[in-house]
DNA sequence: TACTGTCGTTAACTCGCGTTACTAACGCGA
DNA sequence: TCGCGTTAGTAACGCGAGTTAACGACAGTA
């Protein structure tokens, strides 16, 4: 049984006028329609289950009310409780207030050849880059096109990318004082590399912090996970026991992430490691990864929810043509300070802040 | 700058053919058509960047190349670590593969009608409802209507329901033969009430377990959370602690839920309550919740990205018209056990299956 | 009576594409 | 030369809506 489909022209038959004044009266541009045709067409319209054609409205009006999202792996994301959970929750809430519905790409972001194509056969209205794409060949395009875009997490150098992020040169600085504060002086930084913007700015941040408490740069032992694509539990440990076994040892992490580091640090008791007595860890993300590990992970939080209703508001203004006060909106980052930075026995080993010139050793 | 779009005409001309020439070409039926006109109208259209438009591709054919979905509660399936954020990695995978994209709506269910009216508009080829909707009126219209409809985790009395679910009266039936091959016979048994199917089936396996071994039904004592709506902490915990004080005391619970008893188990060394050696413990979904519940918690696993990816096999088959074999596909469930069931210092209590007449105390 | 101006309504065009049915041109054999 | 078949290509219609421009009816005026 094919589903058959009440059309406009079905309404007017039934009641008895043309299609033209149903498409006045259902949409509401019923001015010079007597009250009495309006009501009759309505009724008759309820009374036949009329329903508009999704496609030949968007064709007639050239507006979908979809808003596309590409994640750049969506199911690794949907899988786990990670970052863009958070943030899809934030666009759900805000796309059902615009009364828009969300179109999911499932084309991988390799193929963005195939992902350019959907974005610009005006499926949707706008577009959400939902990421932190490295090698990014889709956003350039899709600005260049004039395609309504909004980047959320990441930015890159174009007049035109709006973009909505937190700021993460603010979330390396919180993370670094908050360890320096300790009384931390060899701290190593796990980050993506330079080539991504998060990666950079909270890089930058970090080195703000160095540098306003007076520590000289090479004591933030970097390690940029680029070179191996993602990174993994083996790889964060081989790096951590090299750091722990020079001298001056590092004594506290601070890492970009939140899932390996949880794993690491739920595998360290196993080498003698006690966290934080040896070694203080500070994560990113704050989401339920760092509040659940053993022990809970100081973290970065960022407003995850908030980034996503922020993006839909953004890319909603652009659909609508509004001139939007910023292009790139950045929400600010909090410090959770949890037990994986704070001895059970100590309270405050060193004072707020005080300037130190020359490296100590943990 | 709006976008300016190639059409099919504007590549005819510049290709000096007709649009009707461009459209076999462009749709593979290119029969009676030779190669070098072919090969012209492809050239150009490449190098104009020619891209279908969605809506009039749609209009014209009829299909969308999209699926829908309904979540009851789209927030907060995404906000945790649910089982519904599995089920759509699955549904991504297996769209992807079929080179379908998702259409997610936004609107509550308790808005019925407006998302009934979404999905009879044709913006989707069909619709996946994910769920265990209780006074479910959606899905029966939509069945009445004849959309191409499949459910996920639950099912409905209409002759044309198609669904997908985990076989929930296995599941129920494993969990109380877990407990009771391991001595208990008093067993508490949260479920939402026999108005989900899920919770009828896995009542009905529950009861099936008992009866087996010999135990009067009595000795399963049902708590049905459907009264309250959702099962808060608060609602377990003194449920449990009523359960406790009773003689003969409960010393099993198995609960068809995951998040809420992983609060609960965590919270009652508070209490001084040892689990497993007081209470044992049986969750469902074996997601990381009870995975990384201290301790971590004996659960019925269900396989949720099959679920999702055989969803989407049986939408799409209806969607193309093909005869599917069954209308309901059940997929088996497993037992893991972990430590919550298990005493570290004892390893088998009770030999297996030994019927029991007699109820007998912890 | 004719002319003007509303009011209510609709014919006709548009959106971009699939598809059917038809034509013009060409080649070949009788 | 006529007739036929084949090849190469297109005109025209439809999908289901929005939208513009114009029409007929009727009332009011000159």
């Amino acid at each position: 049984m094919p589903v058959r489909r009440v059309r406009m022209i079905d309404v007017a038959e039934a009641a008895g006028v043309s299609r033209t004044t149903v498409s006045f009266v259902l949409s509401g541009r019923d001015a010079g329609i007597p009250l009495e045709t309006k009501q009759r067409v309505l009724r008759v319209a309820r009374q036949m289950g009329y329903r508009h054609n999704d496609a030949a409205l968007a064709l007639a009006t050239g507006r979908t009310r979809r808003l596309g999202i590409v994640l750049n792996d969506p199911t690794s994301f949907i899988r786990s409780d990670s970052y863009v959970a958070h943030i899809l929750a934030g666009v759900f809430d805000s796309a059902l207030r615009y009364n828009y519905n969300l179109l999911m790409h499932t084309a991988r972001y390799t193929d963005w050849h195939a992902l350019y194509g959907e974005i610009l056969s005006g499926a949707t209205d706008g577009t959400l880059l939902v990421g932190r794409f490295e090698h990014d060949e889709l956003t350039p395009a899709l600005l260049e096109a004039g395609v309504p875009v909004v980047c959320v997490s990441y930015q890159i150098e174009h007049p035109g990318c709006y973009s909505v992020d937190c700021d993460n040169e603010q979330g390396g600085y919180l993370a670094l004082r908050h360890v320096i504060e300790r009384g931390h002086r060899q701290i190593a930084f796990f980050y993506p590399g330079e080539t991504l913007s998060w990666g950079r700015d909270r890089l930058q941040g970090a080195r703000r912090a160095m540098a306003e408490a007076g520590l000289p740069e090479q004591n933030l032992r970097l390690f940029a996970w680029r070179e191996i694509g993602q990174p993994t539990q083996e790889w964060m440990q081989e790096a951590l026991s090299f750091l722990l076994s020079q001298k001056p040892s590092v004594t506290a992490v601070v890492c970009c992430e939140e899932g390996r580091i949880r794993q690491v640090v739920e595998a360290l008791p196993d080498v003698g490691i006690r966290v934080p007595d040896d070694l203080a860890v500070v994560s990113f993300n704050s989401t339920e990864q760092s509040a659940r590990c053993r022990p809970p992970l100081t973290s970065v939080a960022q407003p995850l929810e908030e980034i996503g209703t922020a993006a839909v508001d953004m890319l909603i203004g652009r659909v609508e043509g509004r001139d939007l006060p910023e292009h790139c909106r950045r929400l600010p980052v909090r410090l959770d300070v949890r037990d994986s930075t704070i001895p059970a026995r100590s309270l405050a080993l060193v004072p707020d802040r005080s300037p130190v010139v020359e490296q100590a050793s943990g």
